[in-house]
DNA sequence: TAATGCATTTTGATTGAATGAAAAGCAGGA
DNA sequence: TCCTGCTTTTCATTCAATCAAAATGCATTA
């Protein structure tokens, strides 16, 4: 088993799409619980946490260490090594290659680049791949009820939500759906679950009111969906909580047009009512918290249908 | 090119599972139009209401041949060769082994033979069948919303309806969407899309008060389906059609560990609700359909609930 | 007692050539 | 002009073998 000396790039050489996806969301949730220097990093914790084996999320951990983020104990173990508040994880992890082709397929879809319908056979030589990354590119946007196989060959992209009609429809599903969950009387609003979500949003609140950084439109998207899926988880209800976060998939293949950032002042506000909103829930005033939402619901796609009328 | 007489099996051995699933739904398309022995049959019609090309519909036609349903005239196409009014489409057609494999799996996990989690490995020898083919039967439950991948291994069914919970959620579900899609401002009872609908609905009645023939309880599940979601297909939103189109097959997974058949008197009760909230909302009485369509659901969930928590 | 680090087992991804099925094209005829 | 019946072309599945990665077990140590 001794080999050579110059070529050992066995292991880190490859990190697999899920040890960077882990590495991210650790990452996420390290900063978002607000951890200190110091503070011990527990395997089997993690991988509880998310639903998978220690293997994975040992091999996150390593990245993480690569990154100077983790470091190890004298004796063994790992601990956190710097403050990672102001982290951006787009910045530190390579973001593999299977992530950026699913991007840049959602993003050319958005603009029509890539038509309505397709074919694998199609998409290989496109995007220089084999079929079976096709295949599992494919098979994730369908996950997300984005695409669906077509009877014989081929596969069909989810109508997209430009025009008048999408959007509106769109609303009106969100506007049902939404509320329903507020009213549902199972709701329950468990601040252990909407804890991490009001700190980001003060997050953000806190860099807008700086001015010095722009906040990334993928990174509020995230925010915005993780409110809305948390409001509807709080109905005990996984058909509510479902079809919110699909929803939700529909409109990030259509905000990866990326036609532009929304403006700061677009975005506070948001967070403002979103805030609102949780302070209503949370004191237990539910109708009042369903009219903060709807007019939410309804200012936001009043003022995103204009702009995508193009 | 001439070959040995004695062996030519070539095509009729092998139907592809579309073209059993067309011939079937071309057989129900016959069936509940109404259309008279002599019929012409057009191939490229067929193909573009399937969506399709005509190749696996000319396919499909000869499997109907083969059952003598059709024939072909003098000189070429083909025409209905007898009265269909009667006839069950599980009798005539050979069903796929796929298709089997589909519904057995679907009841081993109803009855909790199957359990939640599984692995691909794991099925391969229970089924004994290949790798693909298990594959392509989770493909297809996971595009009805049935089952989800695991990050790292395996695969997991849908929590399933059973107990109190999951009813109540299921029914909190439908009467937020399907009530929400009554309301829609663009509500269209387009009568070109429901007059189906209706037959059914008719034919069934028509069969309970002979009282000769009991009902399968798949056709009625079809015929259940139908109308909630051609109902939630006139309100013109995508979003709402679709959300009833997956609770249907949420609910198709449980209904298939067939505990029992639904008594006919409440068939017969189902139908004629159904029926009067046709009438209404083809009336316009859209206020007083969803009154009956509240109630509809209501007593629907309440005759389910307390057989199913067993 | 529980987490670590490493070893082992299990699971699923990948590959390419052969096969089968669907799509698309075309000439003849209603 | 549209449909039929056939042919050609394109597309996707299949299968088995190899390989990568996740799950699991276990001795060790805090």
């Amino acid at each position: 088993m001794t080999e050579t000396i110059i070529d050992r790039p066995a292991r880190s050489e490859t990190a697999s799409p899920l040890q960077i996806d882990l590495a991210r969301r650790i990452l996420e949730r390290i900063r978002d619980s607000g951890w200190t220097v110091g503070t011990r990093v527990s395997v089997p914790d993690l991988a509880r946490t998310f639903g998978v084996s220690r293997s994975p999320v040992s091999a996150a951990l390593e990245l993480l260490v690569a990154q100077g983020i983790l470091s190890p104990f004298e004796t063994r173990g790992l601990q956190l090594a710097r403050d990672v508040a102001d982290l951006d994880p787009e910045d530190i992890l390579p973001s593999s290659p299977l992530e950026e082709l699913y991007r840049r397929m959602m993003r050319e879809r958005a603009l029509g680049q890539l038509p309505q319908e397709v074919s694998e056979a199609e998409l290989m030589p496109r995007y220089q791949v084999s079929r079976g990354v096709v295949r599992k590119l494919l098979l994730r946007f369908a996950a997300e009820g984005l695409v669906q196989r077509l009877p014989g060959h081929g596969w069909r992209f989810a109508d997209t939500l430009v025009g008048e009609d999408a959007y509106r429809e769109s609303y009106e599903f969100r506007m049902a759906v939404e509320c329903a969950a507020l009213r549902s009387p199972m709701f329950n609003a468990d601040p252990q679950q909407l804890a991490p979500v009001r700190r980001a949003h003060e997050r953000i609140l806190a860099i807008v009111s700086t001015g010095k950084t722009l906040i990334g439109g993928d990174e509020w998207f995230r925010i915005n969906a993780s409110f809305h899926e948390g409001l509807a988880a709080c109905s005990g209800n996984r058909f509510l909580a479902d079809a919110v976060r699909q929803q939700n998939n529909l409109r990030r293949l259509q905000e990866s047009a990326g036609f532009e950032e929304l403006p700061a002042e677009r975005i506070e506000q948001s967070c403002r009512e979103h805030l609102a909103i949780l302070d209503a829930v949370e004191a237990g005033e539910i109708e009042w918290a369903e009219a903060l939402l709807r007019q939410h619901l309804r200012q936001a796609s009043e003022f995103a249908s204009p702009q995508r009328s193009i």
